[in-house]
DNA sequence: TAGATTGTTAATCGATTAACAATC
DNA sequence: TAGATTGTTAATCGATTAACAATC
């Protein structure tokens, strides 16, 4: 095998995000190596830990004394996940979250690409936002499949989430950014990535529960 | 001690909502009574894991044969997660997202009441969004200390969300929901919650990649 | 009673943290 | 060389799942 991609745990994937922008803002500075301590204490995470995360994705590794260089992590960290390699995605349900996302720049430096939005209102249709179109949902299909997308974002109402689900399974989309509060149903070979806010929510408000009583 | 809550994993709280909403679809459906193994193939979930979720927050238990009592485990997660009791919050940056949460019609029924929203920029304060004013961040601390307000919502740009956060723990904020890409520093009894899009998005993306290569 | 479901104790699993030998 | 840092193996921790006795 020519090149195989070390298993990399799924708590890892989530914290590289993260390394990035800390890494990055390290080159900014000029910075040229970086050990795993030094990254742990900007982060305020183990040193352990985060020398196995960056051993999981760096090809080269580092060096004991001197740690990483900087720029070669960086391009591993981004070549481990797609940043070099932007897809695009559609959002469906452009009411405030939806045209949020649609209008959120950082998403292009995470790898995605919003290409358009499909809503039922007849009032958004053939609008745009960012300079992006709204389509029809009954164009769904045949534009992604035209285009190739296999990223869709659900932004509907929760009542909507699994009918529109289904449409974006027909239409070719491989991997669901579901912001609706629904667990949607989906084929074996189908990824579905929750946003669960409420989820969150409920974390926050209980820590302000507790440090309220106590 | 009168009433002794059980200690309950973070895991567990972060399915609450879930089941909080599963639950109403069946009273709604005239349900009266629900066993932990009906509601565990509703949601997808392990049997036990439902079991031993309910039993930390249901006061009254459930029946052998019969299952809970569909209105006392709602009361009783509601009551958990301080539903009940809805907390005020305000949202600083006032920008796409945090015009999309102000409007957000849901969080009333998870306890969170957004009532104002904080900017700096000129065109934008005095406006409002969803019936909520917008205030300068210069009147933040004076606010929510009037009004007792201890949750923060943080929708600004990455570069700006240390600064208001810091200006949010003056103003007697305990509980951070911080929407930025930015590892925000507190003092210990402050709470922050990180709604981390970039990793959701980096698992997301991951697994098109993985899909579509094998 | 028989059977489904509860609540709990034990086993497993994955992730984090600690310990340590290898090395620049 | 001495010391910091790497990569890895072992120990710990928390959460999930399995096993089982109690009970309506």
């Amino acid at each position: 095998m020519a090149w195989s991609e070390k298993k990399v745990p799924r708590q890892t994937v989530k914290r590289l995000p993260d390394y990035l922008t800390y890494l990055k803002g390290k080159a900014d500075e000029g910075v040229i190596n970086i050990s795993a301590p030094v990254v742990a204490k900007g982060l305020n995470l183990n040193e352990v830990q985060v020398r196995k995360d960056l051993a999981s994705v760096s090809q080269n590794g580092g060096k004991p004394k001197t740690g990483y260089m900087l720029n070669g992590l960086i391009m591993d960290i981004e070549k481990y996940l797609g940043y070099d390699n932007v897809k695009d995605a559609i959002v469906v349900g452009v009411g405030h979250l939806g045209s949020a996302l649609m209008s959120f720049k950082g998403f292009q430096n995470h790898g995605l690409n919003i290409i358009a939005g499909f809503d039922t209102d007849n009032d958004l249709i053939g609008t745009e936002v960012n300079g992006k179109k709204i389509f029809s949902n009954d164009f769904m299909i045949e534009l992604c499949k035209k285009l190739n997308i296999h990223i869709g974002i659900i932004t509907v109402p929760n009542e909507y989430a699994q009918e529109v689900c289904d449409i974006m399974v027909k239409a070719g989309i491989l991997a669901v950014w579901n912001f609706a509060q629904v667990h949607l149903k989906v084929p074996g070979n189908i990824t579905v990535q929750n946003e669960n806010l409420a989820a969150s929510l409920a974390i926050l408000s209980k820590s302000v529960k507790i440090d309220n009583i106590y």
